[in-house]
Order: structure tokens, then sequence, then C-alpha cells
DNA sequence: CAATCATATTTGCCTAAGCGAATATAGTTT
DNA sequence: AAACTATATTCGCTTAGGCAAATATGATTG
């Protein structure tokens, strides 16, 4: 009924970032290409939340998943709009509002530092 | 539980702007303080459904009332943090992908110019 | 103060969406 | 092919949130 409207639909873009589970794994995803063992050990949540909200990031056209042998890789869909884009900078911003975005990009940090992550 | 966490939840602010109802409002408002009566007639919305989201919309900090005698008058919050007004950004952003919003701004615009808004 | 007007809130109903537990799939290794 | 590993999906349940209809509130007017 309506005419033109975007690909992935703005409400459920904006959805996508309404949940705090899925602000979570866009906040690391920012920090480059994940396999989703380390987000389940980094967030500390069962792995099936996370691969449902992965899921969930993937039909919004949020992220985009690799598969390299057993290992499913996820990162941040590069911007395909304006609008995309503006969201992804609310997400930086988030960072400075929500403490534990910046909790969970250290722990990512550390975990990686001492080669225990997969990438 | 969580330490500091900002006065307005983000996940509410991103809430508040993944309903299509209240992205048409917000976009509304952005033309400036509107009262509810006109809100309602551009959006061709039941007025309980209109005031019930622009109460949604008080709550998430993201607009201000102004009682003028009868009327109720809103507005735009002005933006509060970096984050709110990147969330202001994406509203601006939205207007190309969302033709709906074009249609309504130009409605408001039309029924003003005849002089039969309530500014 | 009764009537009226603009707006807000409540109620009852229905769907969307979150969660944990269990199960399915797909690739790898032996 | 059987066992194993990483990830995805399904199921049953519960809560959040949308809507329409009805009702309440708050300000103004007669």
């Amino acid at each position: 009924m309506i005419g033109t409207l975007s690909q992935p639909d703005v409400d459920l873009m904006f959805r996508a970032f309404s949940d705090r589970t899925r602000l979570r794994l866009l906040n690391l995803l920012k920090g480059g290409e994940t396999c989703v063992c380390d987000l389940v050990e980094v967030l500390a949540l069962p792995q099936p939340t996370v691969s449902r909200h992965l899921a969930y990031l993937r039909k919004a056209g949020l992220v985009k998943a690799r598969r390299d042998g057993l290992w499913m890789h996820y990162r941040l869909a590069p911007a395909a709009s304006q609008f995309h884009r503006s969201l992804l900078n609310c997400l930086a911003c988030c960072f400075g509002s929500v403490p534990q975005l910046a909790r969970d990009a250290r722990r990512m940090r550390k975990k990686c530092r001492r080669g225990a992550c997969c990438t």
C-alpha cells in the first residue's frame, strides 16, 4: 500500500538497537570481525541467546556473517545509507553513556591480548 | 546492580524511535512546537493513540509539553547528550527513507498555511 | 457549578519478542 | 560413518507493548 520503503525497514533497525544484548553485540563488533564463541564468552551469555540476537541483526541488515570451517565470524555490515551511517554513529555515542559497553570492550581486548580469541 | 546509567535509558530512547507512530510524531515536532489536536488531525489517528505515544516520548525525555489553557503544545526536548543529538540526527536521515514522513510534513505545512493549525 | 472542550489515562484484548531448555544442523576429526 | 565441536533453530512460557473503546482529568465558559 505504501510506496518506496527502504530494504531493511527503518523501524526494524531502530528496534535492533533497542535491546541491551544486541547493543552489546554491535558494540563488540565495532572492534572488528569476531567469532561467536568469543562473543559468548565476553558477554557471558548462553550461546543460543547470542545466536538468536545475531540472527536478528543479520535480518536487519546490520551485520554480515562469514563461515570459516566450524566457526562463524560476524562483522558490522558497511553502512548502506545515510540513515544506517547515522545509526552507527549513535552506537559510538552510546559507548560513553552505557558503562557496560566499555567494560565489554575491555574484556574483549584482554582476551585477545592473551591470545585466547579465535581471531 | 549496574553502576552509572544515563537518566532516560538508552534502550528506552532507541525503542521510542522504533515505532512508526512515534517516529511520525517526532518528525512533525521537528518543525516546531505543535498542539495535540493538530498532530491528531495530520496523522489521522485516534486522539488517545497520539496522547499515549506522546506520553511515551515524554517519559523517554525526547519531548517537552507546555500547557496553554485548554491546549497542550509539544516540542522536541533540546538534546541533553551527544547520544541524544546523534539520535535526532537519525531522525533527519529517516526523512529521506520513509516517504510517509515527508507526506506528514507536507500536510502539516498545508494545514498551517490555511490558518487551520493551533499555533 | 454545570456544561463543554482538549487531552490523558485506564481497561481488556491481542501480538511481538524476550528467555531457558532442548534439539537440529553443518563442518571436522578419527 | 561415528563422535565431536561450533553454531542455529525450535518450543513453551512470560512479559512488554500495540490498539480501540471507555472513562477520567483539567481548564474554560456560561
